[in-house]
DNA sequence: TTTAAATGCGAGCAACTGCTCGCGTTTTCA
DNA sequence: TGAAAACGCGAGCAGTTGCTCGCATTTAAA
């Protein structure tokens, strides 16, 4: 029926039968991928081994390979797992009612568990910075561009009604590359991280502004 | 006295006696670093293999050793490179008249070159974008951020004489943040480079204008 | 012309890395 | 209780990659 960790179909192959993992595998799984994210962290996707992985995480390479197809499928599993988190942590972000702010209140409302999650996920910043991996891993990076994506365009569309889906889009785009723009800013900083985080505030007010207006559609 | 292609000191070690190029030598370089800008640029920094850009310039991994200590002194000689000719190229869009421009012309001048300099440049943008080789590269890297930083922040200087020069420098910093977060969209672009054009000095105009204002100081 | 330095080559080394495989242990389930 | 399945290990394979080394050729200087 389903494979898991986004098992892959491979022409005229029946998918293979999925692996009835215990709770002590299931357990496993989390360690490695939390050793994962430790290590994406300090060493990007390609510095990362897996060897590195398994040995953080108290385990074999082959107990690793047990569980994950390959190191893609580790970054993807990941990935996926941060998607759900922010999902479930952040979804309120986002909700209806926050259209309806004004947009200094909606940014503050939408911004600020962002920057709190990426500050305390590096992995998940680390991943998605990371070029290398385009060409294999995009599949597993689109969903968390499309969270955001999908949700601003969300809130546009309640904002502006008028505004054309493609005008829409791009402003929406932009606003997210804008947002990832200063993520280096926002990751580094230390002392200083109110006024970044001001700053990135003030920067996507400035330019959104003009498309949506400053108080909530009457 | 110096060493060829930023030369290192080692404690306590007299600097290796440097080598006299040749106009072939000098010639040879030269393929080599077009050969590792195109490879660098197909495939990053650490998919970048060095006897792909020898290969690629039709030269053999010795030669290439001849000319460069190592892969990251490759990558270092050809950021060197761009700094020099961004300076050159496009010092004009600095040039102290653009200060006195109204903003919305400003930008033109400095964003149009810089765009068509990065697409004209693949393996600078690829170089730049790429964390893997924040540790090691950084100092290749460094000097390509000063060069767009320094400037802005002059402009900043020029235009908004009483602002602090933290805050100055802050603003600065953002600006090319916001810039470099729009480049994989411009990147990108194909038919819709103008309007993502359009959109980036949207947003710079509209971060910009509160701190320094639309038209020329008085 | 002589000679030392610079240029050039490419087979191949040493190290690394993603991943496998054989085998032993633990858990599930009938 | 017994077998099948899941879990676990780690030595090590196969492939890759940055880089070297011995040697040949070309060029600059004396």
């Amino acid at each position: 029926m389903f494979i898991e960790t986004e098992g892959r179909f491979v022409t005229g192959d029946t998918p293979k039968s999925p692996r009835k993992r215990q709770a002590r595998g299931r357990k496993r799984m989390a360690e490695l991928l939390d050793a994962a994210a430790e290590v994406f962290a300090e060493r990007g996707f390609t510095g990362a081994t897996t060897n590195a992985i398994a040995a953080r995480a108290g385990a074999s390479p082959g107990t690793l390979y047990q569980f994950f197809e390959n190191k893609e499928a580790i970054a993807e599993s990941l990935m996926a797992r941060y998607v759900e988190r922010l999902r479930e942590a952040h979804g309120a972000a986002f909700a209806p009612e926050v259209a309806k702010l004004p947009l200094d209140r909606m940014l503050d409302r939408v911004i600020d568990p962002l920057i709190a999650f990426d500050r305390a996920h590096p992995a998940f910043y680390a991943l998605l910075a990371d070029p290398d991996l385009s060409p294999e891993l995009a599949g597993a990076k689109r969903p968390a561009q499309r969270v955001m994506f999908e949700r601003i365009d969300a809130i546009l569309e309640a904002r502006a009604p008028d505004l054309p889906p493609a005008k829409r889009a791009l402003t929406a785009q932009v606003a997210v590359h804008l947002f990832r723009g200063l993520l280096p800013l926002v990751m580094d900083a230390t002392d200083d991280l109110p006024e970044v985080t001001a700053e990135l505030k003030r920067a996507l007010h400035a330019y959104l502004a003009p498309a949506i207006g400053e108080g909530p559609p009457e």
